[in-house]
RNA sequence: GUGGAUUUAGCUUAGUCGGUUAAAGCGCCAGUUUGUGGCACUGGAGACCAUCGGUUCGAAUCCGAUAUUCCACCCCA
């Protein structure tokens, strides 16, 4: 039992009393990023290993610890997505949607697989929601998927995030950084923490937000990203930012911001969540001007954003966000013996015909169970069908809410005097 | 990957110093005189006490390993 009913780690079942929040979320982001002018691509769950070693970067913890990769039966080495801008750009390339007009504009929503030890919103499997724009190189492109993801962070209702962004440069001045980030921390070298001595090679940037007080001492005296910047970066960086207070968005530049993923360039931007016992980032992306060359394709800027699902329904749930109620049963046919069971059986399906969900009896329960049952799936009305009912084609339909009753048809008009008397029900509620 | 905590019915928990049929609330199922939900009452089902092993006459309880979830790192959505 232990090894069968459990699900693997890092993992979870949605199950249906979370669904219809799940849906909710989706349809918020799905509507953001279609007034946006974006389109939904689905891409494989899993590609070609060398993807993500070119996309992603080699070097990243993503790449180097993180992928579930293995070889298929033909010898192809396989890795499940870790995250969806790769296969997005993939597609893009290989069907040359930069043909179909550009800028391109996609979005998806997608589950992701990285070998993580879990934690709450840190999964093996994360779903994300995510979009990607190829072909606008200028400042408003980027404004505008930032403006995207806050629109639909904002329609969410949730509280406490905030954005910050930051331009790591292109590659010419972020590496002219990392040298300046080199020299300055080697030179005390014998103060850092040891994880930053590590650091010191790998991503210099990720000193700067050390929790040691020591190394925060240090790295407040550090060489500035933004004064590195050559002057195309810092013109775009401070164009984006214009943009972004043109359209009232809030935010702020954290130096600090680096990104786990090597294809960033120039603005990267976080949303960050204070939430108490959520304080991580719910979504986060930026600019990959140098991604579609990285994979054999021709030279074309691009940038997205990802954000975390799984996350955000874990601050909604935290700030008891109010979620649409969900679809529940309009009518419930209850029945008293074969006879009726069938008639409700009938009566049922020709209201699902006309589109009104309705349940009846499939348990050969007894009255009082089945209208126990009615009221726990929250059915707006009932009826009850009996001897009497079939002997008289009358039945009466009752509100489960009010406990108010009306005689209705059962015989061949009985949707027409379903539809009248529940539209006569409503409209006395207003 | 490192360090620390957690784990008892579907859920939330109690369980004394190791002592025999592991307890409660909620939920679920059914009944409360034969045709109507919510309230109340009564009853029932449901737990190899995370798993495996060890100590012991005897383990939910002590020890070890593994697993799970969570926390801090690492990193990230």
């Amino acid at each position: 039992m232990a090894l069968l009913t459990k699900a693997p780690k890092g993992t979870y079942d949605l199950l249906p009393r979370d669904t219809a929040r799940w849906q909710a979320v989706e349809a918020v982001m799905k509507s953001e990023a279609e007034l946006h002018g974006f389109r939904e691509i689905r891409t494989p769950v899993f590609e070609h290993t060398e993807l993500f070693l070119r996309g992603v970067g080699d070097t990243t913890d993503v790449v180097e610890k993180q992928m579930y990769t293995f070889e298929d039966k033909g010898g192809r080495s396989i890795t499940l997505r870790p995250e969806g801008t790769a296969g997005a750009a993939r597609a893009m390339l290989e069907h040359a949607l930069y043909n179909e007009g550009l800028p391109v504009k996609l979005y998806y929503n997608t589950s992701c697989y990285r070998y993580e030890k879990p934690q709450a919103g840190r999964l093996r499997e994360l779903h994300q929601f995510g979009v990607e724009m190829f072909g606008a190189a200028d400042p408003a492109a980027d404004a505008q998927v930032i403006l995207l993801a806050h629109g639909a962070i904002g329609r969410l209702g949730l509280r406490n995030i905030t954005l910050e962004i930051n331009s790591i440069g292109c590659p010419t001045c972020r590496a002219r950084y990392h040298q300046a980030l080199k020299e300055y921390f080697s030179a005390r070298c014998d103060e850092l923490c040891e994880t930053c001595l590590s650091r010191l090679e790998r991503n210099p940037m990720r000193i700067l937000d050390c929790k040691s007080p020591v190394c925060q001492e240090i790295a407040a005296g550090a060489p500035k990203i933004l004064d590195y910047l050559c002057d195309d970066c810092r013109t775009h960086f401070e164009a984006v930012q214009q943009y972004l207070t043109l359209a009232g968005v809030e935010f702020t530049v954290n130096p600090t911001i680096v990104r786990g993923l090597d294809y960033y360039t120039r603005t990267v931007f976080e949303f960050v969540s204070s939430e108490p016992g959520y304080s991580f980032a719910i979504g986060g992306g930026g600019r990959y001007d140098g991604l579609a060359e990285e994979l054999g394709g021709k030279s074309i800027p691009g940038l997205g954003f990802g954000l975390g699902m799984d996350r955000i329904l874990l601050v909604m749930q935290a700030q008891q966000i109010e979620f649409p109620a969900e679809e529940t049963c309009e009518v419930y046919l209850a029945s008293m013996g074969q006879a009726a069971q069938q008639k409700a059986f009938v009566l049922a399906q020709k209201m699902r015909e006309c589109g009104i969900a309705a349940e009846c009896d499939v348990c050969a329960r007894g009255l009082k169970a089945q209208m126990k049952y009615a009221d726990k799936i929250h059915a707006q009305y009932t009826i009850v069908l009996g001897d009497d009912e079939l002997a008289n084609g009358k039945a009466e339909l009752k509100n489960m809410a009010t406990g108010e009753k009306k005689e209705i048809s059962i015989g061949d008009d009985f949707i027409d005097a379903y539809l009248t008397l529940s539209t006569e029900q409503s409209d006395l509620a207003f």
